[in-house]
DNA sequence: CGAAACTTTGAGTCGGATCAAAGTCTGTGG
DNA sequence: CCACAGACTTTGATCCGACTCAAAGTTTCG
């Protein structure tokens, strides 16, 4: 299993994805410091509680394979999932400053990942500024996302939730080389979708069947094709010029050289 | 101006706020530290732009009175309001990582806050461990912040909404001294809440009307009173029990020291 | 004291929820 | 390899919470 395998040239040069402590350096010591932390692999299947809410000896996983999301429980059963991770995403670096998870983590599919305990992470921390530094972008970038997340589902009337999360979706798997020209696999059913958007399901299907109607957007069992990705992207536009685009792109800002 | 004159004992003992870098410390080279980044005082008048979205200049705002908040706009004039900060509070810490803030910001009322050019906060940061630590469990705690809002825009309906709302704007303010016996003075208008809470204003309203007539919460003018807290957290709980308020306490779990 | 901004109320509409049932897919065991 | 169960998707009918539009009050502030 190869480290790096799950990245590609981006959009912005080569530049490492934020939210990943996995990639490729040239630094000596970075790498074999990455390595050691890197070094269980671990395999779930899908619909598993990697991580349970407020659990001591939570690890970090950082995800080779497959797809997974973070989420609240209300206790009437209603369920707002927080935030997904895609291949090389790092879930879970807030164990780093409270020692305990706030959600729990679940895969959406079969993942293979990197279980790294967060202690172990917590000194690379405090050794070492650019293992610091990475754990701060990520967190940042983690915040981020949760705050474009939140206009969109403050602002945004359901065809425009759905035709940007497939917009956000298929950026962040070109970026990692897992989609192009419109196309992609999607290892999340229309619950997950729903529960994502603060839809119900039965809507978010009769949205599903209207961009497919409209030839904006066909979901078949776990395939998505996007044959007119500037056509759906007016239809998120339309609302909010490039929220999601912007705001991964501006991730990529970073020229301080604090922490 | 006293530095320290916002904060009261909490129900955690006497514990600062994560979201601040304005606290009261025994250590003398601390104290000297925050004295030299908080000197700058300025004030605002209400409905001024503190901090323009992408500024290069833009400093760390800690807010000593009034209400400030950040929001995203739509190109069709759509607002979220994305975060709401308090006396006490630290606004902008992204910043430090990204060089220009993501948002703008905004005063709700007037304010008096300490001005901080946020690389010499940026330097702080690299210097001192107890400062980098501090700035990272604001980001943390902006992060939570940020996901239970997400949790009640995408999953409570109106009334819940404004319930938790309330109930979480109540313990901020009674964490710092600033609110007691169900009553405290909000310094916003009824179209920033429902540019908060992703409701129309004339919702809003109607959703004030029933809870004044079920004395529940009575909003007149600026005051605010909650003859009932109880009754408006079960209106709130009877969703999720405790969603805001877990929230609060669980950012106060920090144990392990890295950073 | 007047203008502008905000709040309140009313009437009507619509987007998305609910409830229900029929299809379809997936996986498992016989 | 087929049959069956359970989970997911799709469709239809109906309902209701929240939005829209509009206008009248009220507060705020110059």
């Amino acid at each position: 299993m190869h480290v790096t395998s799950a990245f590609s040239r981006s959009a912005y040069g080569y530049s490492p994805l934020p939210t990943s402590l996995l990639y490729k350096t040239a630094d000596r010591e970075q790498a074999n410091a990455l390595e050691r932390l890197l070094r269980i692999k671990r395999r779930s299947e899908k619909d598993t509680l990697l991580v349970r809410q407020g659990d001591w000896s939570a690890p970090l996983v950082t995800i080779l394979s497959g797809w997974v999301f973070r989420y609240a429980l209300l206790s009437d059963g209603r369920r707002q999932i927080l935030s997904l991770h895609l291949p090389g995403d790092t879930v879970g670096l807030d164990t780093l400053l409270t020692g305990a998870p706030t959600y729990p983590i679940q895969s959406a599919s079969v993942v293979t990942y990197c279980w790294t305990d967060h202690r172990v992470a917590a000194e690379l921390v405090v050794e070492a500024r650019w293992f610091r530094r990475r754990a701060l972008e990520a967190l940042a970038a983690d915040r981020a996302t949760a705050e474009s997340t939140l206009t969109r589902l403050g602002q945004c009337n359901a065809e425009e939730r759905v035709a940007s999360l497939f917009l956000e979706l298929y950026d962040r798997l070109v970026e990692r080389g897992l989609a192009a020209d419109g196309q992609f696999k999607i290892e999340l059913t229309q619950i997950h979708l729903a529960d994502l958007l603060g839809l119900t399901p039965v809507h978010l299907n009769r949205v599903l069947q209207r961009f497919r109607a409209r030839k904006l957007l066909v979901m078949t069992g776990h395939q998505v094709t996007l044959p007119d990705v500037r056509a759906l992207e007016y239809v998120a536009v339309a609302a909010y010029p490039g929220m999601t685009r912007m705001a991964r792109s501006d991730e990529h800002l970073v020229t301080t050289d604090a922490f």
